[in-house]
DNA sequence: CATGAATGAGCGTTCATTCAT
DNA sequence: AATGAATGAACGCTCATTCAT
């Protein structure tokens, strides 16, 4: 769906489609080698395969095509992490397996997630608002997981420090890959994660890791 | 000291540190509220109380503010680590007292680390990872304290995990402040955070948290 | 023909070099009166009736403004030389009338012999050396007809002084004008250099000035 | 002597003399490598020995020290030629002898050459009158020199062109090296450029080259 | 007399944005 | 709907000149 965020003066909404889907893959590759503010808005068009007449033709500013990419960038993790979050008599296994769905969708969109980082203070407070109410929302999906299959009773507050811990654990994974990527696999990383998590739980490992992941 | 790194035409090394100090500071102030690209050099020598022709007395250019603040930022960071650790017969309570020293540290300077994480990237490879280096010197220092105090065995990989773990946990204070800074204060999270990691390390609460602790 | 040693962002060919033409016509104006160093590019832009950016259009550096300054005046003389030296066949006659047109084209571009002998050493070592090579076949040209028309044997290398002395009597009447141009009108200047020329020749100058030059 | 064009706010003339000479010799080299506009003032000063600020306690402005470049220039060639130029009871011998003392300075000069010709345009109109008028004044010598030696009545515009000639037939030695100093070296180019000029004034060459010259 | 830190006007260059075709 | 030439505000940076010490 066209983000409706962003006008264009261009009537065919499959066409705005297209057209911003191209935009944001040749932005991403951009932004992840130069950053938003050193990459030009002609070396987007180009990138994107069209001229600089015709991007403006789909957006009004290059702050437009920022809020582009972080928009598609959320709309793809959550279409992924909605596919892997069991919402009803959740168990731990169910959490544990979407903790590993997330890390390795993390592993996979390492570029965006350091785009995200990065350039997100480049926006408009409005468009940062937006982008945070969607940050926000995913993180509620992980806390109620956490909620739903917790052995025990948490305080809000602690399942709420656990979802953000979990976040940024995956986002880590790609902003600071220079310090882990040597040491771990996404596969070793995961695994470390989740048994530390456990551990805070008070969950024992045996108990959850009797049937296989299809991340390990 | 004087970040030998940059070169100035100034040949009073005092004075030198003094202006680049105004400088630095005027430049976080700034790069906090507009990033490092939409700040400009002449807003820079304004803030820093002086000329645009002064401020390149001191600098070559505009890069190497960002790298002066970033040099400084760790040189702070550092000096201040350093008071907080213990480096001989360590246990588990000096481990946490580093934790929390780290954590309220994190927490006064939440503006300087929300800029080391979007601007890192506008240095050069080579300042850059010269900062790196910085950053996992100081990992290094958490890993021992952590080896040393640790209650049982841990595996090398396990320890570097729990470094960066903790030490995003204490960076994501400030940046990720628009979702943790309502449902905790800074002497919460720390001691939630603490929580979870001793229970992690499978150590009892109690056996720690006898005798009081300067952040609580 | 554009002059392909400088690279433009626009594609239309036609274009390309109808504003170059533009760029030349005011900077030769301008570098006349003030040099090439005093003359600003926005200087330039409004002399040629566009706009800096679009002067940045058609150009890199300010440099390449100078370099398409420099080859187009050779471009100019050489065209003219061309069309005023005969190749086949030569007399002393030939020889003679050839300096007279020289003579009359180095009085038609006084401002640019000007600019050429006060700019060049702004151009960067490759441009100097292609201009270079631009002069040197030029003088080789005239070297070919001396050669050709000369009444006697003559060493080569008393035909290239005697043709580098021709070249820089020419360039003179530009540059030395405020010496030259109370005693001597262009066509008077002609005829005595031309006298001297054909005694240091050996040729008694009744043989040749018999029928009349287009330039007396 | 000092120029007393160019004021000093330094009383003791003694060192004026001394500090203008140290910076005519430092300009020089950074002009012959750089030109003037490309020349800083500071690094004027520390080739000179000493810093900016005493700099400009002998001088106005930048074109002034370019004017103290140029000044020093003709006063050393006129000392120089002074000392080579017979003024009484001249023969074509004596003139000879001082076209090939002439050559020679200019071979010394080179480097000085070049600079009056590319930089005495950035001159201020008053000082280029100033130095036209010292240029005038040396041709006036070997105008004068030509007439009390020549063999024949010559009309005083042809001594005027053929002074001029030699003139920039010594010059041309030095801004056209790329062109002649392949070919010729200094001895050979004077002993062609004196034959062509005797072959012009009507004069066998026998009756001249029977004792030796100094210079060949 | 000598120093060198301070100044700021002014330069070359870039690039987001527009609009006639 | 698509193009790309044109625009000019704004940037990073330089350097001649001054003046307090």
């Amino acid at each position: 769906m066209t983000s409706s965020k962003v006008t264009s003066s261009v009537k065919d909404e499959k066409l705005i489609q297209h057209r911003r889907n191209q935009m944001i893959k040749g932005a991403v590759a951009l932004f992840k080698e130069k950053g938003f503010h050193r990459t030009t808005t002609r070396e987007i068009a180009k990138a994107s395969g069209f001229s600089i007449g015709t991007l403006y033709e789909y957006i009004r500013t290059k702050e437009d095509i920022l809020f582009l990419v972080c928009d598609s960038i959320y709309e793809n993790v959550k279409v992924r992490m909605e596919a892997a979050f069991v919402t009803e008599n959740a168990t731990t296994e169910h959490l544990m397996e979407a903790v590993r769905a997330y890390f390795f969708l993390m592993d996979e969109m390492q570029n965006e997630v350091v785009i995200m980082y990065q350039e997100m203070k480049s926006l408009s407070k409005e468009a940062q608002e937006y982008v945070i109410k969607k940050e926000k929302a995913m993180v509620r999906m992980l806390e109620n997981l956490i909620s739903d299959s917790a052995p025990c009773q948490l305080k809000t507050s602690d399942i709420s420090l656990i979802a953000n811990n979990i976040f940024i654990q995956g986002q880590m994974w790609g902003f600071r890959r220079w310090m882990l990527q040597k040491d771990f696999t996404i596969t070793s990383y995961t695994e470390r994660q989740v048994h530390f998590l456990l551990a805070g739980l008070g969950v024992s490992e045996r108990q959850v890791a009797a049937n296989g992941s299809k991340y390990s």
